[in-house]
DNA sequence: TGCCGCCTTGTACTTCGGTACAGTTCTCCG
DNA sequence: CGGAGAACTGTACCGAAGTACAAGGCGGCA
């Protein structure tokens, strides 16, 4: 819309094309894996899912329109998980395939900002999980846990904090339980705290230094 | 804008207000702590910081303009952790205070849409904590850890996740070491966990059970 | 009254976590 | 070259965590 450069639409199917051609007559419309006929490049890329994976469509689709190009992915059955996928997958916006005229609109406008465009109910979670993190975390005055701790110190205390023994850390990173173990004494020290315990709670941002 | 309800401008210093006031002439501005001769509902609330937290400048905003009213953070100098703070305390969207008009324009449209806006920064990092976190703590499937818990239990169950030692957890509630043992004992069997730190994590939201 | 689940505690044992003390190898840096 | 720090490992020891086996007191319920 902006610029005049005309958005894509891209589906496994062809039936919904028609669709949203009627509503935006400047788009372009294509099948995944069709060839393009771009004069121009287009403002963004509107993605719709089929059966396969997200991360496989979309990677198909930036083929079809160049790395450049933002992708918007449509979900006929929107899901969080899968949202998340997607942008994992570097894209920029993510709504329902049925979605009106107008909120597709909104949502280019976002996406050609610089934007990201996800539902509220992604969000929300989101929020929920970020506030579950750390509330330490979150103050600028706390030093991070990272700093201070050399490369090792940090592999370890990742794997303390997911639950690992010593044992099981040992044979990851194939050193010794000993040596973990020393790696582990020194991350106590450092960190100021009593246990592993205290460490995963640092390290997951449950709990201050 | 949207249904001609007008936007509220806040403050804690009036100095950027004029300016504001030119780019939506149709907004009206005010002091945070100042009265807002309201007769009808404004659309959305745009809340500049000062040197308070976000949560309290948030709070007194709303005392300003009611709960219902969608509050925009804008920030002089943003950085992810304050977005964080501000999007917990349900702001539903964090920009920078000098953004252009246009942009402030598209974000009232976002946030009129029901959306939230933040930062593409933002949304990076919080794809990547995303990304650190449990499947399936995020699978509403997933049974919350208390069920199937005696009160005891769960009282127990919090405070290993506190990072309390046995000894600590028998001074707390009054009962010996040797009951606390058998209270976590039947947690790890309950949660299928092999120790307090999984145990912690389950019980933090961190680990899936 | 008798059964059952919860809370409680005891003794004894094994395993794991963590520390103390000691030492090697390697790399980086002045 | 010599020093410093990081990574690694060994032996020994202590205390905390967790299990196995056992059992008494209490309240609800058929």
């Amino acid at each position: 819309m902006a610029k005049g450069r005309p958005h894509v639409f891209l589906s496994a199917r062809g039936d919904l094309l028609p669709r949203w051609l009627e509503a935006f007559p400047a788009a372009i419309g294509a099948r995944i894996g069709d060839r393009v006929e771009a004069d121009v490049v287009p403002s963004a890329a509107w993605v719709r899912l089929a059966d396969e994976p997200v991360a496989a469509t979309l990677e198909k689709a930036r083929r079809q329109v160049g790395a450049a190009v933002p992708c918007i992915v449509l979900a006929d059955h929107p899901n969080d998980e899968e949202a998340l996928v997607a942008f994992a997958a570097a894209a920029r916006g993510y709504c329902n395939t049925h979605a009106a005229p107008e909120l597709l609109s909104r949502i280019a406008d976002v996406v050609a900002q610089g934007g990201l465009w996800i539902g509220e109910s992604l969000m929300q979670r989101l929020l929920r999980a970020t506030s579950h993190l750390p509330s330490p975390p979150l103050s600028p005055a706390n030093p991070p846990w990272e700093s201070g701790l050399t490369a090792r110190e940090r592999q370890v205390a990742l794997a303390v904090a997911a639950g690992a023994a010593n044992k099981e850390i040992a044979r990851q990173f194939d050193i010794t339980e000993r040596t973990v173990k020393a790696h582990v004494s020194a991350l106590l020290g450092k960190l100021g705290v009593r246990d592993r315990l205290q460490l995963a709670l640092v390290v997951n941002g449950q709990r201050s230094r």
